[in-house]
DNA sequence: CATGAATGAGTCTTCATTCAT
DNA sequence: AATGAATGAAGACTCATTCAT
């Protein structure tokens, strides 16, 4: 009746299994992946550092699995207008950067695009093809409605509406207070059925 | 590090100094900052270690130097034609990019935004900002020209001109073929005086 | 460590006693004291680490029962004849060595005799001593027989029996053919009281 | 007119290459090579555990080096006679043996003999053999000489004369006082022209 | 009894930096 | 000025051993 199967010998800890990961990922973005010290993991999640060594096999074992347990994107709720789910997309992705410290994170996958590539791919992988494929569905729902262009290169429109935040970041780490709606705004401008 | 003044003794060889700088940057673009090592630069640069700390303190010393050194934009020829000139600017972008192994070494910045904070600001100061008003330039003439419109908000335009490159590096670092030209015709018809 | 006493709860399993010794004499033998780790005789043995601690307390204790677990001489079968049984002998003798990776075990013993002197202490007393009994054994019927004189210093003859086999492999690893029946000849040639 | 080229930089100070060479031998011989740490070296040699990497690049390299330096054979002074010449030699064997720990060190060689067979070869080549072709030259003079068979196989009585060292030693450690001339006298007279 | 988790004390190796020539 | 030696302070990973189930 029971479908748990009662595997022997003293179960893993599954606090430690967290708070293991929630400090590698919060270390992992504040100082980058060399920086990091599995010694910091450890005291920081208050286990010793074989602990990790039992769950992980290696450093980019473990910060890979911190990267796959991150829940990098929140569900957005569609509303039926695109502009509101547009925006509300976006704005949930600035938030998670914010929140997990994410450009320095994503800057530290970038610089070890050659010495491990498994971060960037999972980055992509697991937050930034998702939320592109969502941004992409509100896109198609426009066309399809007949708000925007038949012809237009949704990829493109995709990028054009995330990317304003990247380069905002570029230029000065705080970004615009309003780059989402102006990129919403400006994408949909362009392309509009209905001149302006 | 001042060169101009005739010191006594052999001078620094200024060949020695160029070579250090070009193979510290060559390095920590395809390695990191901190994967990359000084001993890797001293060879590279075919010189000593102890060359490298004759003529700048730290580690971090010869990366900002290197960074500061690199000249990471070519100067744009403007043609008149607003959309042939962004187009240009946001080629020579892509091009000095793929060159120096740019994300990379943008992404190292990045993640040692807490550690080292000279070199993401060494990046803005030497390649970011001088780029956005070059881009910003443009678009100004554009503006008093009447080809786009007078209230248009030409930071959030600028870095729409830029962001999607970001965006589809992100997306999976190949980036699409004609994102420039993509990108300067959204900007240019969401901002347009005359509907399309 | 005595199965004998029928004490309460479920016995220990005799199959995975004699599985862990067998392994981890096995691995004693390949890869030496240090280098054999106790997951790898646990996995090889198909039983828990814990396993084995619940029935030595140490490592050096678990590969001290396996040393003396180890049969490693045959009887021999006396022949009559003392050139025969001498053959015999240390045939076996060699056929073991090569059938337990016999050199590595015995260099082993060897290297661990400051830190774990029991080892060596072991294969002595279970290995080393019985075989130079058995030889010598036979060595006394000859003399008794009349076939070798009466004064030759037997322990002198065990050890040149013996001694080519070590001397050989110290060489090259590879033994000499028919070193057995070289050796035996020999010292029964140096010993014959009829002069060849 | 000087021909020592007077490399740039601070010498490498041959004091403490030769004080880790020999720590090196006396921890190998004395612990094992996997007891053996560099942390033990570098303490008793007196330097830092980075000096020794700065000369070689890995522990096994530096053992290696370590035996490879290691004089463990005194060269022989050729008597003329057969008989004094085999004892001298087998004398300066046994003595070598018990200046550098030297079974514990072959136990060590033959333990790592999968691991690390460099050690063992080193060995082999470096002392097993010359010392062999010694005592094969001795011989050969005996047999040009008339004093021993000119069929005898000089191999096979190579292994003789130095076998009952390992033999004895595996029996107890300590070798038997007369061990050398009663190995040659057995050997002779096994090998001797006229009969005794 | 048997198992798997947890751990502390290493172990080799690397690297920025300082010294001596 | 330039070089090579020397070093201290880590850092990833291992392993015998002890705990909890």
């Amino acid at each position: 009746m029971d479908n748990t199967v009662k595997s022997a010998g003293r179960p893993r800890s599954a606090d430690k299994q967290a708070a293991i990961l929630r400090s590698a990922l919060e270390l992992l973005a504040s100082k980058g992946y060399t920086r990091m010290t599995l010694d910091q993991v450890a005291t920081a999640a208050g286990v010793s550092k074989s602990t990790i060594f039992l769950r992980w096999k290696t450093k980019a074992d473990l910060v890979t699995a911190a990267l796959e347990a991150a829940r990098m994107m929140t569900a957005a709720a569609p509303s039926g207008d695109v502009r509101t789910d547009l925006i509300a997309i976006l704005d949930d992705f600035a938030a998670t950067i914010e929140r997990v410290h994410g450009m320095a994170l994503i800057g530290t996958c970038l610089a070890e695009e050659t010495h491990t590539p498994e971060l960037l791919a999972l980055l992509r992988e697991r937050t930034v093809l998702p939320r592109r494929a969502l941004l992409r569905t509100a896109l198609e729902h426009a066309r399809d409605n007949g708000t925007i262009r038949s012809d237009a290169d949704l990829d493109a429109a995709v990028s054009a509406l995330l990317g304003p935040f990247y380069a905002d970041y570029m230029a000065g780490s705080a970004v615009r207070p309003h780059w989402a709606e102006q990129a919403v705004d400006l994408v949909l401008r362009a392309l509009s059925t209905t001149p302006t």
